[in-house]
DNA sequence: ATGTCCCAACTTTTGGGA
């Protein structure tokens, strides 16, 4: 199963890069956030000519998650059902060829002393307690973008992000909590001490700098990662014309026997 | 210190957010 996490930053706008980005690579699963769409203007026709089913918790005009499939979706969730769910459209999962999948937007912070890090530290709590005990023979992917930097590798200077948020210790402990639970950061375990970003400013030239930040995540159970056979960031989407600013992590695994 | 992009609207310019 090839699956795939992408902030496009605004369907709209990125529909044809998604478009001819899923025609060829082929994705079985493909998680999406920041549609900034309202479910009227998803583009459920776009992804049925492609051959995926897709759901979406919209909000308009910012936020929005989205899953398109190719090996079905049942189960679908949009949100927790807790209080968190007032912070917007953040969280939808579903079950995807045998696969729970959770594709998350988590909120960006804004700054440290803003009421929204705050926010985002209790949104990864309840992630974490909606997420639940990560047993041996689960075959659950929780991604997306968490905007959280696991470690000062995923950073391009730890130094230029003092006082910001994305790598502060608070942050990274609700990170090291999802894994805590059993679950597996994919493209950390099989690149070893490699530093590789998914999201590069639009701004002073970032991407061409290599200023990026590792703030897309797949994280997935030990059933998971036992079938995992490729996984990668796809700088090249973030190249060309209008690209989004984050590109797309790939997870290419076979679905293996429960533990 | 902030050089871009995207969205909405009291919409053709501005402000919020990332």
């Amino acid at each position: 199963m090839k699956l795939v996490t992408w902030n496009v930053n605004s369907l709209t706008a990125r529909w044809e890069r998604v478009e001819e980005w899923v025609q060829r690579n082929e994705p079985d699963v493909l998680c999406l956030q920041e549609t900034k769409q309202d479910d009227a203007k998803f583009p459920f026709e776009g992804f049925a000519a492609l051959g995926y089913e897709a759901v979406h918790h919209g909000e308009g005009r910012w936020n929005g998650v989205a899953i398109a499939s190719r090996v079905g979706i049942d189960e679908v969730r949009r949100g927790f059902g807790t209080k968190e769910d007032a912070d917007g459209a953040r969280m939808i999962a579903a079950v995807c060829g045998g696969v729970e999948v959770v594709c998350c937007y988590v909120p960006n912070g804004r700054a440290l002393d803003d009421p929204f890090y705050v926010k985002k530290l209790a949104w990864l709590d309840a992630l974490a307690a909606d997420v639940g005990h990560v047993d041996a023979d689960r075959a659950l992917a929780v991604v997306g973008d968490f905007n959280v930097a696991p470690a000062d590798l995923d950073v391009w200077d730890p130094a230029a992000l003092e006082g910001s948020t994305h790598v502060t210790p608070p942050e990274r402990d609700r990170v090291a909590a999802l894994c805590a639970l059993g679950l597996v950061d994919v493209i950390r375990s099989t690149h070893g001490d490699e530093q590789l970003f998914t999201w590069w400013d639009y701004r002073n030239g970032a991407f061409h700098r290599g200023f990026g930040m590792r703030i897309d995540l797949v994280l997935c159970s030990a059933r998971i990662l036992d079938g995992v056979e490729r996984a990668y960031v796809d700088r090249e989407a973030r190249k060309g014309q209008k690209p989004s600013d984050h590109a797309p992590v790939v997870v290419d695994f076979k679905l293996t026997a429960p533990r």
